[in-house]
DNA sequence: TATTGTTATACTCTATAACTATA
DNA sequence: TATAGTTATAGAGTATAACAATA
């Protein structure tokens, strides 16, 4: 048994694993973990991140928020409607463009963002346990930089 | 137009972002990064993890090699026939267990993961330029920390 | 003519069960 | 009886195109 390293020159140090690597493994627990916190609420990972993202303010249009968060406009609809079913958002026609519809959190809708969202800040803060408080702070920073551009 | 916080008690910083989003929007972009790369290389994700990880040292078993990298046992199998095919990786039946087989990287594997790795290391690189190069070093501890738990 | 929301359809990915050959 | 590898199949998830209403 060889590793590349015994084999090639290596210049470079192939052992380190790739950032892509390291991310989706971290992702993939996170997912993971808030998966039956979601549950217990009766939601699911796309149903909530429509609310969470609807927490910090109201989409114009639907076209609007599968953009913010980054979802295909066709499957949005499924969800969509499922929500208003339960009664956690509305969808009104906009008065301005009659072709575009206005979506926005229910007051039920808003309190289960804030009943979901407590738990997982209780489990954020339980997976980043052994990290030292400035360190979880600037990692907070950093993602939010990397996110971001 | 309300945010959740004009509308209720904010005790918890609910406009801050879930950790999971972030670390699922940085993964999403890494990995859309890397695909150019790898389709240069005429690569795609899961074969290349499979290079990746078999570049660390051979696999017992395709068993073994489908739980190191997360990825289902049954759907390896195509992978690693193609692989095959392309000359970048040899499945040879385990001489102690007959059942079992061996897989391991050819010289042309190997050249093809270093070629590719140099790549990303670039891309990753270029990824990370806005941060200051003690807090990369300190990300990549923090990262591995938490993906390795 | 272009855009929003919608539906239908085809395609890919994923999960499960069952089969073979060995142990 | 159990395990490694394989195959087949059913289901979920995803992408694409086309349609009605409105701009």
């Amino acid at each position: 048994m060889h590793t590349i390293c015994q084999v090639y020159d290596c210049s470079v140090d192939h052992d380190e694993r790739d950032l892509g690597e390291l991310f989706a493994r971290i992702t993939q627990r996170l997912i993971a973990a808030e998966r039956p916190i979601l549950a217990r609420h009766g939601l699911q990972m796309w149903p909530y991140v429509v609310l969470a993202r609807l927490a910090q303010g109201s989409a114009a249009t639907q076209l609007e928020l599968a953009a913010q968060i980054g979802y295909d406009k066709t499957r949005l609809i499924a969800i969509l409607d499922d929500l208003v079913r339960e009664g956690l958002i509305e969808r009104r026609p906009d008065p301005a463009d009659r072709r575009a519809r206005n979506i926005s959190l229910t007051p039920a809708g808003a309190e289960r963002v804030v009943a979901v969202r407590s738990e997982i800040r209780a489990m954020e803060s339980e997976f980043l346990s052994g990290l030292p408080d400035a360190q979880r702070l600037e990692l907070r920073g950093v993602l939010a930089e990397l996110a971001s551009r």
